[in-house]
DNA sequence: AATGAAATTGACAGCGCTGTCATTATCAAA
DNA sequence: TTTGATAATGACAGCGCTGTCAATTTCATT
């Protein structure tokens, strides 16, 4: 049924060697002999199978996603970017969530990488941002990429991509200020997240740099979560001093807002402004749709398993730094500030 | 580096065929000499290599999850639902996202199960409501389950889940209808999907049972999408009949119903009473909460996985066929009738 | 204690491919 | 035309496991 290396060596008149060398563009292959090749390859559907590939060579062709994300539209884009490289170049994508927390990770990765050869692993957050779990997956013998916030690499144990949380942070802030909004609350998501603290450092940044004082009791602990949005917004509109405006620390987080909002009969943006970060699809499904910054997913992932696809051929002569910066997007849920407040 | 078969062989003092045994579970090995491999295994961290397995063996220990699907949360349910089978028999899930328009994807299924040995796959809609499709794909020489929209399996060429979209759909329309809602418009999915068609028999169902007259009117095609909800409801309300209730097809369209309904200014649920399908995170996400009907996609999922896993042991006699009902939620967005109108 | 059937174990080939190394073909320069 | 270097190809082992089948052990019966 299935077309092996024996049946297209055969039909092709060479020998299977050949046959592997045409498939892996090796070169030093005859023109005329690639030719053959290819033409009984097509004739019998060849593919090479992955199990004998992983088995007989020294390179792998599969690449792990390794994330604990409650967040669907982030996995998503982050597994169609891997898909979108894996496909290009023949490899396969094995997805692995779990706990952060969890005392076990560790194990469940090493059993993983034991189980099926991997070129390496692509790490979110939060794992990408625990040096020392880093380090001991590097232990393991595995190529890694670490996707994490920030603008500079932290050290050069792997290669990054770094999200540029904080100037894209304090664009939103800027746009915010620019508006007329002087008392802006924040309501974060993890502190253990960096792209929490990176946020929150881009926020007091544009404020300080217009010179409006940093008050804490504008700034909301949550987590990234719709309910952490609605409770941080409830505490926000119960202080002395009301915000005018609302920087919710994601999509998620504003929507939440956005809700408890509603719950509390302040209309958006009139009376108040919200905005969020990372443009998710649903931040174009609420009403109104949301302010955000758009953080690339997709192209970061791809990007993240090139990376490792290009380590694991030894084209990458030292460890890659690449940045990103998300861009704002103004939509309706932040306005001028009125005199209704 | 990673102990192989032989490693644990010399260690436990048996030869490589026994510890095969025991890895996978034979009988015939004695308990004592059980003990001795599993002592070994566990000081030796042994995992067996899934790619040495799958080349040598009879047996698969793959998965693949066939879909075409853009809601985040739909896809991301099911492969967790997967991702808990395999996990538990030690099997690996391989996500293979396509274009069901796409001349191609049957090519691209074939090339995917020449390259990797699968045990099997999982298809959702559309791909498994399309009978010569399915039939195709059997004919590769594939085990598939398929899980489709009504309460009959069609035939009996695979194994089939049932999602009974007709009595959920009857049950929600039934709500409504005991709310005191006479005139209730439908905004459907894509109508090449069977539960949009199974949904939509439910609902003429219940309004005829109720004695209410289906007017075609209120009936508006779309597609399973926020802008299909919004442009849906747009619709509807510009009707000469304005429907008092909607019921959208799944939840993000009734989200987009929600979004144009906030733009017209109609307040939900005292003028306009809206439910939706699916019980997907953004029905707890909006503004009112969505009532709609609990689709358990993972536990669907799971099941599936379990059947293809059965199969592949042999331990499944003949094609089974499982059912689901979902289930009424009332949130938020549905209300009695009011005088407003 | 001898017997035979059943339970338990092991030797060995081979899955489909790549890596290594040896062999052969090719071609410019002498 | 011969030579030598280089390009092109092939033979063969072996990756880590499972399937087959044969060898050995066990144990209830005689």
């Amino acid at each position: 049924m299935k077309a092996t290396i024996n049946d297209v060596a055969k039909q092709a008149g060479v020998s299977i060697k050949t046959v592997s060398r045409v498939m892996n563009n090796e070169s030093s292959v005859r023109q005329l002999t690639r030719e053959k090749v290819m033409k009984a390859v097509n004739e019998l559907h060849y593919q090479p199978n992955l199990a004998a590939r992983n088995l007989a060579g020294s390179k792998a062709y599969s690449i792990a996603f390794i994330y604990d994300n409650p967040n669907a539209y982030y996995v998503i884009d982050m597994q169609n970017g891997i898909l979108a490289a894996c496909k290009q170049q023949g490899f396969e994508l094995i997805i692995h969530p779990c706990q952060a927390k969890s005392e076990h990770v560790l194990d469940e990765i090493a059993d993983m990488v034991r189980k099926s050869r991997v070129a390496g692993l692509v790490l979110t957050p939060p794992f990408s941002e625990m040096p020392e779990f880093v380090q001991k997956i590097i232990d393991l013998d595995v190529d890694v990429v670490r996707i994490m916030s920030g603008d500079v690499a932290p050290d050069e144990i792997a290669p990054c991509i770094m999200v540029n949380d904080h100037a894209a942070s304090e664009s939103i802030t800027q746009h915010l200020i620019d508006l007329g909004h002087k008392h802006i609350g924040f309501i974060g998501g993890e502190s253990a997240h960096m792209s929490t603290v990176e946020r929150l450092r881009g926020y007091k940044k544009a404020l300080t740099d217009n010179g409006i004082i940093v008050d804490e009791r504008l700034i909301i602990d949550g987590e990234y979560s719709f309910e952490s949005g609605v409770h941080g917004a409830k505490q926000l509109m119960s202080e002395d001093v009301r915000p005018t405006a609302i920087f919710s620390c994601n999509d998620e987080i504003a929507a939440g807002s956005l809700f408890a909002a509603r719950l509390m009969g302040i209309s958006i943006p009139d009376q108040l402004s919200i905005a969020g970060f990372e443009n998710s699809p649903f931040s174009r499904q609420t009403w109104p749709r949301l302010t955000t910054a758009n953080q690339p997913n997709q192209k970061i992932a791809e990007d993240a398993a090139n990376i490792l696809i290009a380590k694991s051929r030894k084209q990458l002569a030292k460890n890659s730094v690449n940045h990103y910066t998300p861009r704002l997007i103004v939509r309706d849920s932040t306005g001028k500030i009125s005199n209704l407040n």
